[in-house]
DNA sequence: CACCATGAATTTTATATTTAACTATACCCT
DNA sequence: AGGGTATAGTTAAATATAAAATTCATGGTG
């Protein structure tokens, strides 16, 4: 078989098609919300961790890194942009000192209040593509996909 | 309606949810590929580029950053450095003097014939998580998805 | 108790990417 | 032809992220 034969024959491939696939409309929705979360001042990993400080209350930098997958260098570099703007403070544990907790402020708390409602909007308008029902199978699919491609990781 | 209630009923948001969802999937999946491509000693848009140069055929740098959503000085950049690994030349355009042409070089193109099969397979590894009727499905909602958000992009 | 392996956070360094400013060329248009 | 505007590519600066080295604290074990 030719080099472009076996080229042809492997852009029908489901597993390829679907990892291009993937790629392209995981990035056109993040640049779309990307854009919703800079009307704020934030960036998306800014967003991210606030994000679940909020919902998850106060965490160790540490299991921070671990959730929303990012080095520990960087962790220290987006909590220092956040507590800069007086969205999250840090606080030190009282019973390991090698510890740090990041707990969101009053002040990051009303920010997301403020902002949630008018992001849940945008975000329901970027994947309006996709009908309720369609929505669901997508995320049955992509949960599996996940998942999976996550056990493989060794 | 608490922040706390408000919270739990957006948690089971569609929208949302598939957001968040498609964020981790494209990213485990990504992660695996990344690695995949690293042994070879290119990064993912190293190996994007090279990729749409040998499908292709030569393309106007500009052309590029089009295809690749990267940025003109993004280009330059990785232009650079696979020139600089002899994978691809520039070729000055005769007609039009602002123009410069990337071309794979058949070192270039050795190198992707090499490897290829091994990628793919990998690729097919990543993603054994879904059967091929899955993937199929999952194909489809994923570009009406990211059809749709491009569209939105004004 | 003293030593050492481990773990958490920071610091430093390297890499990738975007943005903006700049240069050169081409096109238009009267 | 000349002047204005747009386009291609490069350069330089800013930002984001990852990777490696460093510091400090803890806990276990000989």
């Amino acid at each position: 078989m030719s080099e472009q034969e076996s080229y042809y024959k492997k852009k029908q491939d489901p597993s390829l098609k679907l990892f291009v696939v993937l790629t392209k409309a995981q990035r056109s929705v993040a640049d779309l919300v990307k854009d919703d979360i800079q009307r704020y001042g934030l960036n998306p990993t800014e967003f991210g961790v606030l994000e679940l400080l909020y919902h998850q209350g106060e965490q160790p930098l540490q299991k921070i890194g671990e959730k929303i997958l990012l080095a520990s260098g960087s962790i220290t570099y987006v909590v220092d942009k956040l507590e800069k703007k007086e969205y999250l403070e840090r606080i030190p544990c009282p019973n390991d000192r090698r510890i740090t907790f990041a707990s969101i402020t009053e002040k990051g708390r009303e920010f997301l209040n403020d902002i949630f409602p008018d992001h849940w909007k945008q975000i329901e308008r970027i994947t309006d593509g996709l009908t309720d029902e369609e929505k669901v199978q997508a995320i049955e699919l992509l949960k599996k996909l996940g998942q999976n491609a996550e056990g493989n990781q060794n």
